[in-house]
DNA sequence: GTCATCATTTAAATATCGTTAACAATTTTT
DNA sequence: AAAAATTGTTAACGATATTTAAATGATGAC
């Protein structure tokens, strides 16, 4: 099972470890920050699939922090949590693109639920539990890494198959540059953009020789899988 | 613009009407039930983007709604309001399936704010918004930037792809070069003009064979699409 | 620590796109 | 009708984007 990776930006250390520790209980990997200094610089450097900010933070507070996290990456779900009830700061948070905003104190299974909510409509969760696919006469096994051609296996790494799983969920439509890279990567720079050149350099190859599926660069755009 | 449809479920007469009238300003499409029954019958017959359910409703519950709703569409979003703050109810409205759960009195903007977050992340406001057109016999796909006629498919760049669009949606009725070029080129100069020129004939080249559609100049003014 | 593996970055070759120039055709003005 | 302005089309150019191989850096196993 996939376990899924928490940004969690909050200064109240009892509240924090408590909280950390129930989400870790459910299998979610959290990532806890004191200040939001700290907290942006995480999320420029590694992948998350959910962020969960205080409002009131030492350095640079949630409002700021949530700014510039939609800025990298327009679709992460982003759910603030405070202690202050005021309408005014709740329809603040959610205009800057959050998705919810409790109101503390909040039960620990409302945060599950809401986490839960919006990895589901963030695609996140998939649906279906598919990981099987078929292209032409090549099967790739999304959960395992593998490739299996007629005779042969070819191990795929875990960014190559994460990859050409979005390539397949989303066949003949063009996905843009940065879409590919938020989903992937989690945020959108331009070495990133060389890196995703790569990879898709890696899947042609695999797939030279099957004539059904081929991955076509949209200039200035993005890439299309057509199959 | 795409008219989202709203299914609200409130038995409070005064507070429905102020509800209604508000959203509909915003240009929703409000479908209003005050009992449970009712309402489940008009979601078993049309079509929805989403709902919001008051918990306390005559002959059927909002509880009992919600299931009843997500028995047959686990994907539309749905809204509980309630005056109940008991968290237990607020709890049992997300485990059901609702996204998220508005304790009364709550403010309208919050409301919209929260729709809106709902549509997204459902893919309802960018998968409708209409991208894909007909022109004669020829599909045009503005999204995929493709043209797709009898057999074959043109790959349109996103300038193409861009000012057909301008032209489909103000088809009819002349477009004034300057409107054009602000709206594509984000400025007027006279060399913009001229490559504006430059793609008004590509994409006559490749419309040439489609009678039912042409691009023609107005002197001096601009360009008019006739369709 | 060393090695192996994978992701990222660099760099150089290659391809594509939007722009511009040139000239022909058309329309408007004089 | 001639001159001027505008438009239509083609092709070439330069900027930008893409591809790929190879070097480098990071991470984890042993």
């Amino acid at each position: 099972m996939k376990q899924f990776k928490i940004l969690y930006a909050e200064d109240d250390a009892a509240l924090a470890f408590l909280t950390k520790d129930n989400l870790e209980l459910k299998q979610y990997k959290v990532s806890h920050f004191t200040n939001g200094q700290d907290c942006l610089k995480a999320f420029n450097k590694e992948y998350f699939d959910i962020c969960i900010l205080d409002i009131m933070l030492p350095k640079m507070d949630g409002f700021e922090l949530a700014t510039a996290i939609r800025k990298k990456n327009a679709d992460i779900p982003i759910i603030f949590l405070s202690a202050k009830t005021l309408n005014e700061d709740k329809i603040k948070g959610l205009r800057l693109g959050a998705d919810d905003y409790l109101v503390k104190p909040f039960s620990i299974e409302e945060l599950i639920l809401k986490i839960n909510i919006f990895l589901k409509r963030s695609n996140k969760i998939t649906a279906s539990n598919n990981n099987f696919y078929e292209i032409g006469s090549i099967k790739f096994d999304s959960e395992n890494y593998l490739i299996i051609k007629q005779e042969e296996k070819i191990s795929l790494t875990q960014r190559e198959a994460d990859l050409l799983k979005l390539f397949i969920e989303n066949k003949n439509i063009v996905l843009k540059r940065e879409k590919i890279l938020t989903a992937l990567w989690g945020s959108n720079d331009y070495f990133l953009g060389r890196s995703l050149d790569v990879f898709v350099s890696r899947l042609r190859k695999i797939f030279a020789a099957e004539a059904s599926i081929s991955f076509d660069n949209v200039h200035g755009i993005g890439f299309k899988c057509s199959m």
